[in-house]
RNA sequence: GCGCCAAUAGCUCAAUGGAUAGAGCAACAGCCUUCUAAGCUGUAGGUUAGUGGUUCGAGUCCACUUUGGCGUACCA
């Protein structure tokens, strides 16, 4: 039901008549107040001023010229310095009703987008330590994102990007080598700067069991670094699969060397003249391109800087097709990506196809102090962990609900206690309310009847209906401006009026038509419940 | 120094340039022989960090200031 649509057609045949009405945006936006109606327009406002003339002067001329269609609108007025409100017809309104019912959990996702590929990049954390907490963040709000583009018709493909190679690796390898050695017996030093977590002594009793001492001469790079790597991602997968994400693309930095594709890069930034070597590195020419100041790509003992592969690999999106590009990071990159854009625009790639998103931090706080995250000093908490003991909805809802420009706290105690402090359990419950209603009117021999939702005129049944037909339009926005938090907000509402709802307007005990139209009513609500939870990967229980 | 993000009720946070800034938690006072009280109702709580500006209209946009987070590598 879309109620912009129709008003934004009744004013397009105003615009003959009107001529001002052509040359400024209409936009229409549902007051915070009941009493100015269920959509408002300020186009008077806007036009009055160019017009010179008084803006509800401009209001009543608008609405003197509307054909009023009453099984639709009941009446327009005009408020305050200019505002145009709408009150639609009840009825009308509650023909969403029928809709919902119709198309069940196709309701709310749109087709706007059917047929655009897009790639969401997220989590890509090198294969050194399990998932932590501080990783939760990325993890959740990047398959949210996912999601939410697949709601309105994005072909979407998520994407992990990952790095086997380099000095983190060889560490990770020789950490777990050290270990082993241990376990010999050996009584070596394990160094401060070496991974300390319990995994690598793990991995390494692993390697131990099943080769005994025969790996005392094996180097770093070979076995103990592949077993490290296999059993890490391994290890990461499962965390992945435990708070509902799956991957469709793991990408490996290393392949863009196999393919030659770092050679390839550099020789067309040199025929395109955008490099030049200083100091025994060689510079790409950003500041040429805008940005603050030259950066390297490849530094003077010949290894490239992140840059160079990042560019490489995000040109691989392109050729992959990818009319959207979304990368996740959190913001410690922030100063990272700019470059990597100015180089794919160097190269004529359209860099408006990417949308970087940045989270802010997550700060945990554990016993009312933070704790500070570090993998390679394992003083951590896995993500494991944390949903082990607060379960995957807790998990997703919360860092959910927060915009990614916020920073966010996180209180553990808080999280695990499990109370009604936390508004998942408030969504949760509403929907396993309206799942026990549907037993118990079922078991009275109530049904559900769409063809009497007209009846449903009282404010706590309308500002239901108002509120679900909102969705489809809530879940739009929440993806065409990658703002997974709105959902959380939304459904909170719609929960809150759900539970006055309940408390307001019994269906057991009303009279016939009036119980089955409400059943009606709570089946379309459980339905925008469940569909939400489901953009947000958490589940709908039907009983708490 | 420079860049990005923030600052809103005691706490954690919402608010698409609109009308009287909203939720949850915490506090206080009520509501279960009736579809789940993980709920509902009410009370209290605000100079939207500050100062200027733009606008018919600013928590929202702009400038400056203050405070905090993250960066500012030939680390990723």
């Amino acid at each position: 039901m879309k109620l912009k649509e129709y008003l934004s057609g009744l004013f397009a045949n105003l615009s003959k008549n009107l001529e001002y009405l052509n040359n400024t945006p209409i936009l229409f936006n549902v007051p915070n107040q009941a009493n100015f109606g269920d959509l408002s327009t300020n186009i008077a406002l806007s036009v009055a001023k160019g017009l010179k003339r008084n803006p509800r002067e401009v209001a009543q001329e608008i609405v003197d010229n509307i054909s009023l269609d009453r099984n639709i609108i009941d009446k327009i007025e005009i408020a305050g310095p200019g505002f145009i409100n709408f009150f639609f017809n009840p009825e009308y309104l509650a023909q969403i009703i029928k809709i919902i019912h119709a198309q069940e959990n196709e309701y709310g996702k749109s087709k706007k987008y059917i047929g655009v590929r897009a790639n969401v990049e997220f989590i890509s954390a090198n294969p050194t330590g399990p998932l932590t907490v501080g990783h939760g963040r990325n993890a959740v709000v990047g398959d949210t994102v996912a999601n939410l583009l697949e709601a309105v018709g994005y072909d979407v493909d998520r994407e992990y990007y990952f790095n086997n190679a380099g000095r983190q690796m060889r560490v990770l390898g020789d950490s777990v080598r050290l270990r082993y050695l241990q376990l010999m017996g050996d009584n070596l030093e394990f160094p401060e700067d070496y991974y300390q977590g319990e995994y690598i002594k793990e991995i390494a009793q692993k390697l131990y069991s099943e080769f005994g001492d025969s790996l005392k001469d094996e180097g770093p790079e070979g076995l103990f670094k592949e077993t490290a790597e296999k059993e890490i991602f391994n290890d990461i997968i499962k965390t992945m699969e435990n708070i509902g994400i799956k991957m469709k693309i793991f990408y490996n930095e290393n392949s863009l060397y196999q393919e030659d594709r770092i050679n390839q890069l550099l020789r067309l930034f040199k025929e395109k003249n955008l490099s030049y070597e200083n100091e025994g590195a060689l510079w790409l020419k950003l500041s040429e391109l805008g940005n603050e100041q030259d950066k390297v790509i490849v530094k003077s003992s010949g290894e490239p800087t992140y840059r160079l592969p990042d560019i490489a690999y995000h040109i691989t999106k392109f050729e992959r097709g990818y009319d959207l590009i979304v990368d996740l990071f959190g913001s410690d990159h922030n100063a990272t990506y700019p470059d990597v854009l100015a180089g794919l625009k160097s190269l004529g790639y359209d860099s408006e196809k990417i949308k970087v998103l940045i989270h802010q931090f997550v700060t945990i706080l554990q016993n009312g102090e933070i704790v500070k995250m570090s993998t390679r000093k394992a003083n951590y908490i896995t993500l494991d962990e944390l949903s082990d003991e607060v379960g995957k909805d807790v998990v997703r809802y919360f860092f959910n609900m927060r915009s990614i420009n916020s920073h966010l706290n996180f209180d553990l105690d808080v999280a695990k206690k499990q109370s009604d402090e936390n508004p998942v359990f408030y969504l949760q419950y509403a929907h396993a309310r309206i799942s026990s209603i549907l037993k118990m009117t079922s078991e009275q021999g109530l049904k559900s009847d769409i063809n009497q939702v007209g009846l449903l005129r009282k404010t706590e049944e309308q500002n239901l209906i108002k509120k679900i037909i909102e969705y489809p339009e809530e879940v739009l926005y929440s993806a065409e401006h990658f703002e997974t938090h709105r959902i959380p907000v939304f459904l909170e509402e719609l929960a809150s009026l759900f539970h006055k709802f309940y408390t307001e307007c019994r269906i057991i005990g009303s009279e016939k038509n009036l119980a089955e139209a409400r059943i009606a009513l709570v089946e379309a609500v459980q339905i925008v419940i469940k569909n939400g939870l489901n953009i947000l990967g958490v589940s709908a229980p039907n009983r708490m």
